[in-house]
DNA sequence: GCCGGTATCAATACCGGTATCGCTACCGGT
DNA sequence: ACCGGTAGCGATACCGGTATTGATACCGGC
């Protein structure tokens, strides 16, 4: 294999020294117009790309900005994805991302390992990594921003809303539809802990009026294939499951709107009517629920808009020179019932 | 800002040399037992990690594997990065992403970003790049694999299955059915490549039996808001707007599982029976599929086990030291009826 | 004609690790 | 006692860039 191409290779193809080359190549000043000429075109023709692990090492920087996020399965974590694509394009910063499958052992690796890179800045979901974990965050010398939570202490700076305050919106808008008869579908609730929290907010609120759940279906490992069963059937099937158990409920909550929705494809095949018999309500607002619109009451969370906004305070942050980004920025979910709104009339 | 910890602080805390505290914390052998604690402790108590920079410059290597994939909101590329992550999992190297939407140029700058850290490998979605990314792939003297498609001349490796085999698959077990009567409905086909290439394909076995689409909606760019349109809304709207214009069609296919799905919301809302009245066909047994089993005909493609078995070939070409990994491995895709193979009877 | 200032480039010293090689001490065998 | 072999460790030379400093030439002004 042919030795690959050096900034030394370029600088001799051109006639000028290394440093020169260099410069030129970056766009520095204290280049004259001809060397620059003369630097591109033989970069151009002998195929030179540079090496980022040598100038990033020189010049204690890099472009790289981690992200770390729980799954990929949930299609709300690639599009916070693609709103962090899209806010750092067009600039330097380029984004990586890290998958923790919502272990904190695998989370705390994943963040050492993106360090050892030396970030600009890092994105982190959610707010309770284990101490070792924040530790690691809080000393990196690098922004910090925490998403999709804010229901706790932020290590440096944070984008998202309240978890449980989600949750006890969404109660208190079904209880003022005259909704009273709660059951719960949730599934993977011992890991997924933003989840957890929305149940907690949700049953709170309904605590308040002393209510409660009348049947619940967690779904915290029961079975190995559980993880594996997509979260459509999934839902589905355990909604099934809980009518056949306690037929009555006029509201079914659901951890997120793809259990939502597999709620609402049972419904539709049993022949129960939605939400004149009992009603659905879900979390996230995904387009999957435009397959039958108006049908499951969802919140809607602004996940791109949390993605672009995280890469930008990090982008400000990087930019400003500043040590500290620590604000919170709030961007709260709105509730749609959809045809319940009506119904309740 | 507090200085981050080198690998010198290191072995001062532990009264040894550089090498040997590099040593240690790597596993070589040539270190004394009690070095390698002493070594381990001054590291975990100065709370030092890697500097990955200067440790893949130095020795020449990374554990980085790119991915390049088209996009994230179809749920076929996260799933794909999963089966990456998955079969990384334990292993040395690391996956990268990135996102190219579909953009040939953006594809090039991704390749050419990833190349300048000096991966292992690079994992890139199809066949068809241009000639200078193409360029790039092949002097990089890395394992190079590319996935999804397998029509055409891969630069490396290859891990995927006919895109244009799959729609004529498609087409013949359709017909066979005793289908006569085609619509078609996809969207950003000229962005698509793979899935024109499966019209492309299930339209020669049409033409083959002296048949075409009756109608087809493309919906390639007409207006701005059609690319963040959800898949299913899209598809449904579609849909009505495909059958008002030609209701005596027997059977819809669809660019994907997305789009087929909404098709079917559509249909089910109207009244229509499927497949009784018109048969829906998508492409990629996604498990949005299973919210009304059996209604939709499908091709599973193992998007995981593509993933997974890209990241497998790299892995082995990187362990074993060889120069080319070379291989073409085919991943059929299987197709399912449904109902419709009950009705065809 | 001398001087200070500016534009342009080259030489050098790192950045924080790892590869390589040499040195020392200690071992058993003869 | 001598020797070859090996385990354990450290000094040194890089890896491929960039920051910094220094050198050179050329300019206008007095």
């Amino acid at each position: 294999m042919k030795k690959r191409k050096t900034l030394a290779d370029v600088a001799a193809a051109a006639g000028v020294s290394k440093m020169t080359a260099s410069r030129a190549l970056r766009g520095d000043k204290d280049v004259s117009k001809a060397n620059i000429d003369k630097v591109k075109q033989a970069a151009r023709e002998i195929g030179y790309y540079g090496n980022h692990l040598a100038a990033s090492l020189s010049s204690k920087r890099t472009d790289l900005i981690g992200v770390v996020v729980p799954s990929l399965s949930n299609t709300v974590f690639p599009q916070v994805m693609s709103g962090v694509t899209d806010a750092l394009k067009g600039t330097a910063l380029q984004p990586v991302f890290g998958v923790t499958d919502y272990d904190p052992e695998a989370e705390y690796t994943t963040i050492r390992n993106m360090l050892s890179w030396r970030p600009a800045g890092l994105i982190v979901t959610g707010l309770d990594q284990p101490d070792e974990s924040r530790r690691l965050l809080a000393d990196a010398g690098i922004p910090i921003v925490q998403i999709m939570d804010c229901d706790g202490d932020p290590v440096d700076a944070c984008v998202g809303f309240s978890q449980s305050g989600a949750g006890h919106d969404m109660a208190a808008a079904l209880l003022a539809t005259g909704r009273r008869r709660f059951g719960y579908v949730g599934r993977n609730l011992d890991k997924d802990l933003r989840a957890a929290k929305r149940k907690k907010g949700f049953l709170d609120a309904l605590r308040s009026q002393g209510l409660d759940f009348i049947d619940a279906i967690d779904g915290a490992h029961r079975e190995g294939d559980e993880v594996t069963l997509p979260a459509i059937a999934c839902g589905r099937r355990k909604t099934a499951e809980l009518l056949a158990r306690q037929p009555d409920l006029d509201c079914i909550h659901f951890s997120n709107d793809d259990l939502a929705f597999g709620g609402l494809c049972h419904c539709i095949a049993a022949g129960i009517d939605v939400p004149g018999e009992v009603a659905l309500a879900g979390f996230n607002g995904l387009g999957l629920l435009e397959g039958f619109p108006g049908k499951i009451a969802t919140s809607h969370t602004a996940r791109r808009a949390i993605g672009e906004t995280a890469a930008r305070v990090i982008l400000e942050t990087v930019e400003s020179g500043e040590t500290d980004s620590g604000k919170i920025h709030i961007l709260a979910p709105t509730i749609s019932l959809g045809d319940l709104a009506v119904a309740a009339k």
